[in-house]
DNA sequence: AATGAATGAGGATTCATTCAT
DNA sequence: GATGAATGAATCCTCATTCAT
């Protein structure tokens, strides 16, 4: 009764089994470039489309907005959480990864602020998960006497401060507001750099 | 007396002239309890309702979305320039009273940030023009050898950091992270009230 | 961010506030046609376009699948009822009224059984506050020593009986099949007609 | 033994051709319950999914909905045959089996009221076929006098009727129901149980 | 000057069906 | 023969926006 297809209609290529982690990695990327631009509330059908696949190859790979939204920031958290596992890692080093991904992604940045109202609805309790990966990477290299560790809510007060200082359109503006925002605080950063690079 | 139409049947309330300026602040008061609410993509119509007026009224005194939070956010801005111009107004009480309101106001920390990306979809260039007016009102107090008057970029980044700093169910959470924030930054802050309190 | 029309777009007639009521109509008489044709699980979007209006409207009429099936149904109960209440009523015309609603409506057959598992799954509690008023009607006028008034239940069990004898593809297959199982009842039936032909 | 490719590495439960015939029956089965619980217009994904097989095996033996629908109902019809067969079996044993599906399987119902419009999508042409079979299986045991004898319609008139009669949330209200039907229409029926109890 | 109905595009979500492997 | 991914149409529902009255 329902959705009978009119049967012999045109289809495009199925790629078989072979095509579904390309098509997962494919959305993973294309959510990151569509928050970017424009925030974590986006048309998952736009990212859809971006990746080149079908609405319900989103919802095979990723069952709700929160999942895909998960997906993405997973990655960003994993990078500063190797940051911080490196043989060597201190907070100064840590922080510039920190603050590569703030300046990177919107997203990321809706993270760190959370419950801000109903604004940034998706993420709901996966943020705070991920949220404490990134307090635990950071916490693991503080040093005592740190600037920020003197309150127990400071180190991640701090750190959601900076993602409200960063703003602006090019990278280069989002990092020197960034720095700024750091340097008012009085806490040295590392280069601002991806983990790996 | 069969003819006699019963007067006022089908007369919806139009009040006269007087009637406009009284639903334009009705749109206003419900649209910042709206707000409150849902945050800044909350429906239209939801205000309007709120107001209980129709959706024609709306249009009438606002062309877009955006003119509606300004219009909103206009009267928090206008309380931080009234505690500016008070004789005897300091940087200290100034930013006490612009605190209240980054405690008070979800729409009025999106103005705050700006540009972040298209999250905050409202509030494009009003914003702008809005929040160089809290920057003046602030500026106009601040002493020389301030904690923010090195960089000139420094006054609003540290204002956009307490905003993004703010967050939590209550607003007593909100305040708590808001002054933790200032002490971060080394900042004093004086008591968090609205104008005229 | 949502919804932005493309602007001056081509927009058709608003009829204006008079349209409303015969809207409504408009959607319950489509609503009973699809009904005929494809039982209560239609698609809402074909009534809508049957009756010639946006999807809108009938979201504004009713506020969900229920309460179109009810206000359809209503009017089938009401003929029902206004037969029961006319002078002179006795049960065999108010029978022959029902039955000529079950071979018109397959709705309103749905109606009668109910709970079906999942497959009635329009019409939840709204059901049984109809069917009651049917019940009702019949019992008002229900002799002492009728056929039906042995059993509290029996009444009603055998109009769910009638309404699944009730089938084919003409009004006219369907009136006979319904005789015949009233004949099997050992039931009198008047003239089958509408209230008020 | 570096290059000793690990055995069964990946490969599907592909146990040969016996499979099929497994296979196609986990799928009956998995339908049956299927229907049980969600009405005959359950997504076939999910029938599949209970089965535990793709959803290419569905429609490798089943060319559409209907057809599973009919599998399933093949074999209550089958049971009803049975005891048609049985020797010494009787009319009031038969119905006593027939009512016995009718108060388990709401897929069956609909099969024996038919073409109720579009409601019942499932079950068309084949529908017929099986109906009739049902009606072989007892008109083998009419006696002459019987109720049921007189119109030729008679028959299954009134096993539509129960059909119709049959609802409630567990099988004892839809016995309870199934009895005071036939029993208004004056049959007697034999123990209500599955063929081979 | 207000009301509130209507339009219809947009986004979410579900599933039937096909097909590479 | 089986698997299960992909496609994309269909449906639901929400709202921005216009406009007759």
């Amino acid at each position: 009764m329902t959705q009978q297809r009119t049967r012999d209609e045109r289809r495009p290529a199925n790629d078989g089994r072979k095509a579904a982690a390309r098509n997962r990695a494919a959305l993973i990327a294309a959510a990151r470039e569509i928050y970017a631009d424009s925030g974590l509330n986006a048309p998952l059908s736009a990212i859809a489309r971006r990746a080149g696949v079908g609405q319900g190859v989103l919802y095979r790979h990723f069952p709700d907005r929160a999942a895909v939204a998960t997906a993405v920031l997973d990655e960003n958290v994993r990078q500063i959480e190797q940051a911080a596992a490196e043989p060597g890692a201190d907070i100064v080093g840590v922080l510039g990864v920190l603050t590569w991904h703030q300046t990177q992604s919107a997203a990321f940045i809706s993270l760190l602020h959370a419950d801000r109202a109903g604004e940034v609805s998706a993420v709901p309790e996966y943020a705070s998960a991920l949220s404490g990966r990134v307090e635990r990477a950071l916490r693991r290299h503080l040093p005592a006497g740190h600037r920020l560790g003197g309150e127990r809510e400071d180190l991640m007060i701090a750190v959601a401060m900076v993602s409200g200082a960063v703003a602006g359109p090019t990278r280069e503006h989002r990092e020197r507001r960034a720095l700024a925002a750091w340097r008012l605080l009085g806490v040295e950063v590392g280069a601002v750099r991806p983990y790996g690079e």
